[in-house]
DNA sequence: TTGTAAGCGTTATCAC
DNA sequence: GTGATAACGCTTACAA
């Protein structure tokens, strides 16, 4: 049972005045008389009337909104630690600028046509915000119907599609670097597969730390796994059990390194005494951890807000060259790890 | 540079039919033969022709979309544990169902006039989904406007809009009676502001099991926080601190637990040999911690399920009775529980 | 079976 | 300053 829809028509009836001069009076041009503008807003007012979007939109050509695309290195957009943080600095950006932001189902198969491609194409979105992994083809296509996009977490190697990163490599690398300097010579890592950037970059870190240490490398202390606390339960299980154990292990992400330390304890050691455990993301229960987690904090809010002003300023046309941003994180000591014993 | 959107008329042009005839192919009436379908596919395909969304709402009344709204107690609807499951529940539901799901920015002060409830007024959205506390006069406006609402893990005591709810008195009064079952008799309750729902329900529940065990309440063993695992661990540092401490604890969230177990650990004390901790909600964490947390699981994703069909079926007018559902839980006992010393 | 006409609610253009 | 008139892209009603 929907009410009928208050129209203009009804505003500019009861004003007295002619459809387009109503829309005038409201768009807040000069080219109506202060008296006729206010008997319009009174109208409109008095009958609680809202333009009706999809009209606009229709002959505006603008949506003023977004698609924002969770990838497909996640389940859901709702059921990831980090992606969160991130879209909370999205969100506030796209908040103040006017714009709405639709929330697609996450990316499933590569087979399958997404969403948000056919959101653009139907020029429901005047942009798209991809988090995460996705294909190249849905990136060009989405680009080629004339929709801008911007990655954030992720960038393609081929076109240059802007973006925004987080600096892995550098993070990997101080988080080791700061390990071999407690006096650590066997460093574990735990880390992604190296097939996608962030798996990659993350283990190109650990290794050149270990390198400028004078460690060589050992792959039986590298435990290539999905992000996912039980699985890296299991592999720090496999890390610890070996005859010669790492004193220390380097996590990818935190909530990775709650499952090494999980594992850790499940064998008796104490930490940091036994093993020391940095993990990288700075979730926010990482300080109420027992005991608390030593990582690389990574600028979350700031990578979205920057994906997103990038976003912004494609879409308004301000910026047109695109450019891949690398954020820099910063290594947060407490209480996962100590000197060695 | 936008490229020059592709409208139904190209594609009749190329298929060489009038507009109307080419709608029809297109949607699947059977007035057109099967010939000039062919050619009209064949055209659609070959400019790659996606309706425009706009257009389509503006005459057809309806815009296949949702709101996803989160309520005044959550600073982002990605920054909170409890609802991400809850919405990977409910984004299941309107996936299949072909609905998109517009999320809103988080309600803030209870003055400012949501999103959402223009949203309505502009026909954007077919319904909303409101996850946690809402403003009454707002969910009221919203419903007077035509638009359906359903409720998430809140129910408004006036009027009998539909909602869906976990059993939040049940499910503290199982935690409690377990506590006492144990032994216990000192059980201490880090629980919410009692002017919300939820707040009060869990009191109410903690309550009514100490009463069954025989035990008299003690508001020195009751601390009211807002849901933070630090305000958690300052409560839990003050319960421990007293005369006479409480053996055990039931925090209403497993985020507040978490938080309890921190200070606990401070003190030295073991858990579950010196303390016992159960908390509510079930996280995925819950079960990688140190012990492992003993809870109360809730269906989150059932609940989330629950209240998109029910806001499925109002848009569709197939259910017209607003129902009030209320979601049963169950005690999961890990490792943080023990009986008495 | 197909084409013509009309209209959804809004804004832009251009006379008056 | 204001009001016709047209247009945005699509779908339904009706006539051919």
């Amino acid at each position: 049972m929907r009410s009928k829809t208050t129209s203009l028509r009804d505003v500019a009836r009861l004003a007295g005045v002619s459809v387009p001069t109503a829309s005038q009076a409201l768009n807040g041009r000069a080219r109506v008389s202060d008296e006729t503008r206010r008997r319009v807003m009174e109208a409109a007012r008095r009958l609680r009337y809202t333009p009706h979007a999809a009209a606009r939109r229709l002959i505006l050509g603008r949506s003023d909104s977004v698609a924002i695309v969770p990838g497909t290195n996640m389940t859901g957009i709702f059921s990831d630690l980090f992606y969160r943080a991130v879209l909370t600095g999205v969100g506030g950006v796209f908040e103040e600028a006017g714009y709405r932001m639709l929330i697609t189902p996450p990316l499933r198969s590569a087979s399958q046509l997404p969403q948000f491609v056919e959101m653009a194409s139907a020029r429901e979105i005047d942009g798209v915000l991809v988090a995460g992994v996705v294909d190249t083809r849905w990136v060009e296509d989405t680009i080629a119907a004339g929709t801008p996009v911007v990655l954030l977490d992720n960038h393609l190697s081929g076109r240059p599609v802007p973006a925004v990163v987080n600096d892995n490599a550098g993070g990997a690398y101080s988080a080791t670097r700061y390990l071999a300097e407690l006096g650590h010579t066997r460093i574990g890592f735990v880390g992604a597969a190296v097939d996608y950037p962030f798996g990659r970059e993350t283990h190109d870190g650990y290794r050149r730390a270990l390198a400028e240490a004078g460690l060589g490398p050992d792959p039986g202390l590298e435990r290539l796994i999905p992000i996912d606390a039980e699985r890296a339960r299991e592999a720090a299980g496999v890390l610890l059990s070996l005859a010669d154990p790492p004193t220390a292990i380097f996590a990818v992400t935190d909530l990775l390194a709650l499952g090494v330390i999980t594992a850790a304890r499940e064998r008796g050691l104490a930490i940091p005494a036994d093993l020391s455990v940095v993990g990288m993301d700075d979730i926010d229960l990482a300080s109420v951890t027992n005991p608390p987690l030593t990582t690389v904090r990574i600028a979350k809010e700031e990578m979205g807000r920057r994906a997103a002003r990038m976003l912004l300023d494609l879409i308004r046309g301000t910026d047109v060259n695109p450019t891949i941003v690398v954020l820099p994180n910063e290594l947060v000591v407490r209480g996962t790890t100590g000197g060695r014993r």
